[in-house]
DNA sequence: CTGTGTGCAAACTCTTTGCATAAGT
DNA sequence: ACTTATGCAAAGAGTTTGCACACAG
């Protein structure tokens, strides 16, 4: 039991460090979110998912609020939001550089594992632009017979 | 002026040609939004703006229509969607293998000219998918100072 | 004629916004 | 106390749907 308080504790401790990192006031929401974000490995989630799963959590907040800490973490660099092709965002707990399967059917996202991908061959920025970053997502679909 | 005529004459055998080959019936409104969108090079259009220049050239449709009729030209691969994040849809007419830029801001699609793009070290897709597509997006944003 | 396509308006999903209230420092 | 964040509900963008009417084969 003193076990699962320290988890408990320490995970607490973890996402407030990781809210302040954003140099955000680490208010119930946000370490809450913060910690079902960061808590397991790499997730990438959409609003509605990561909101159902604070309200199951037994955090009370709305669905503003989880809209707007998305966009506060991945301002401060703590997500990252993917780009796929469809009406959602999905939001990336894992920042470093890599790229991502798309899954036709369910709509989900997938990280790319086993080995980096390389780009060759890249463009030059046109004059006046600088790149943000490149994005690779790999489409699939379920293998028809 | 002769000559006027025959090119509309042809533009619009051309467009009509294509929609049947997407197995459409050739309605007016399939002829026109094919005319518009082929006639021209290379294009990344959204439904909205297909629709405003669909209205603006005179032809009376709906947006409903726009909408339908660019997802069966995609379907029927005379067309292709473009996978940037955000919340709207573009398709593009090149369906060649090619990749974009996305362009933070007026939110706009480029087709990235001047070689190919190389992916290396592409994985297999996970056991009981295939493939559909790589896109790779490179993603810009105006320089600042 | 017969069946498919279209137009319209309403519904729907995801996301943002405005403002009174609550909470952090 | 002072300021910033939150909750709520309403608005907003983009897209889809259902059904009566119109048009192509």
């Amino acid at each position: 039991m003193a076990d699962l308080a320290q988890n408990f504790c320490e995970r607490r401790r973890n996402a407030e460090s990781k809210v302040r990192t954003a140099k955000l006031r680490p208010t119930r929401q946000r370490i809450a979110l913060a910690d079902i974000l960061f808590r397991k490995g790499d997730r990438h989630v959409g609003a509605e998912e990561l909101y159902a799963e604070a309200v199951s959590a037994g955090v009370n907040l709305s669905l503003a609020t989880v809209y707007n800490t998305l966009h506060q973490f991945t301002t401060a660099g703590l997500l990252r939001a993917i780009a796929v092709e469809g009406s959602k965002t999905y939001f990336d707990t894992n920042i470093s550089d890599h790229h991502h399967f798309f899954v036709e059917g369910p709509n989900t996202v997938m990280d790319i594992t086993g080995g980096p991908i390389g780009v060759t061959n890249l463009p030059e920025a046109p004059e006046g632009m600088e790149i943000v970053n490149v994005d690779v997502v790999i489409r699939l679909r379920p293998k028809r017979s």
